[in-house]
DNA sequence: CGTGCCGATGCCCGTTCATGCCTGATTGTG
DNA sequence: CACAATCAGGCATGAACGGGCATCGGCACG
């Protein structure tokens, strides 16, 4: 095996189980702690991992708290499902406005490298991923970025969503209900999901079937903004009947 | 069989097993391994395989940016010299700009965790590193994404960088001399360098000796806007006396 | 039919690379 | 505060590499 292949596995496994360690990783590859060290240094000098003592995690979380690799596995297969049914709503070419947020971000990773699309994200996550990618124009966003959530607030991302209009806009939200509309725990987060929401013609949320019901501090939004939910069936058919009432497309993935 | 058939038959095999070695294909094929070498050189060339050492594997099949990562292995010890004298120059506390560029990168992952610093850059890697440093207030930098350099370019980036005003800016330039000033291959790029050291109170460029009288084309400054020059001491005492002359304090790391 | 050119191939040899082992320093944990 | 795990750097080794040069074989042209 060579050492880009094993760096390459080593990677996926990471984002896999949200870390790795050395140890387990030289016995599964049969080499020396050694060796591994130096593949994980590469791959943190690349910036794909960061190292940490006895291992690595994934660079690029939205948080790296312990709590982390839980909320991360929890509702993977969901997030994933959702991801891949998101991607089918995406124009094949056009201008695409990305929230932050983890199912999101498994959506963008997967884009098809022959698509032709022109994306704008306050993520730095998202960015990162998308910018090697050959067939995306990608626009980022600036702003202060807070740590929490690895993306772009305040006022430098929202005059740049005020200056822009895109075709689709992919957001994510903590909550959503037909009562309380859209939120999420921090408002200066809220504000630029709203102007990523404005900037847009057409507004697909992404939320897991979790965050139904859910509400949270800030408000950014009513469900009647958003053109098309795409969950996953942990949703009912009657909550899901209510929201189409509301004036939703639902897709339960 | 004719090389071009050889090629073609190399490739099929890659793409069907996943990789190829030098020494199994040498037999396969009753040629020796320099032959494979150079076929293997061919498809690499062409952006068909990914060589490594002592094979290949499909392109697309790694996601690794080979751009950013042969940067890296370039003149790694200067760069890594550097990166290190540079900490020692940042303040304890303030507001710091970071362009674009490996060894800044390099300095940026090596900022100590104590630290308590307003961070600013349009690098989208530097950010990347940065976003979860417990210390740092980080502020993004938006814009184009240059593929080749991942750093944010053009509007926003411009007028972000006009409305700050930074204690120090750290920045890298692809040439530097006396009589030619600060140099870099693309225009869009310089011009935000140019932003962002007009936009600092001292300005500290980050160069290896191999950049000494290179010059590109597109100019950003002169190099009487650095005040201070950090490189290795690829750079003769001669070349070093002429920059200080100039007006450019210089370290040799 | 001969001849000279040129790309492809093979061979040689100094250099680089990947890996493993060792030692001393550093770090996290109980 | 001490112990065990982990890390970083140096060194050794065998495989792989790359450049220079010689050879081979096809091809065009005279």
């Amino acid at each position: 095996m060579y050492a880009p292949e094993r760096q390459q596995e080593i990677l996926r496994l990471a984002r896999d189980s949200g870390r790795v360690d050395v140890v387990s990783l030289a016995e599964e590859f049969q080499v020396t702690a050694e060796t591994i060290r130096r593949d994980l240094k590469a791959l943190d000098r690349a910036g794909l991992l960061r190292r940490v003592h006895g291992g690595a995690i994934p660079a690029g979380r939205l948080d790296f708290e312990p709590g982390l690799a839980e909320r991360e596995s929890t509702a993977a297969d969901e997030k994933d499902r959702i991801a891949k049914a998101a991607l089918a709503e995406l124009p094949a070419e056009g201008t695409l406005i990305l929230d932050a947020g983890s199912t999101v971000a498994r959506m963008a990773a997967a884009i098809p490298p022959e698509s032709s699309l022109t994306v704008v994200t306050h993520s730095l996550p998202i960015a990162a991923r998308l910018a090697d990618h050959p067939g995306i124009q990608l626009h980022l966003v600036g702003g202060r970025v807070r740590h929490r959530t690895h993306a772009a607030v305040d006022a430098w991302a929202l005059r740049a969503y005020g200056e822009i209009r895109a075709d689709v806009a992919v957001l994510a939200a903590n909550g959503f209900s037909v009562e309380h509309g859209l939120t999420t725990p921090d408002l200066a987060e809220a504000a630029v999901k709203r102007a990523a929401l404005t900037a847009a013609r057409r507004v697909v949320l992404l939320a897991d079937s979790s965050k139904y019901a859910q509400e949270h501090f800030a408000r950014f939004g009513a469900l009647d903004d958003v053109d098309l939910l795409i969950t996953d069936n942990g949703l009912t058919p009657e909550d899901a009947g209510d929201l189409e009432r509301a004036g939703t497309e639902v897709v339960r993935a």
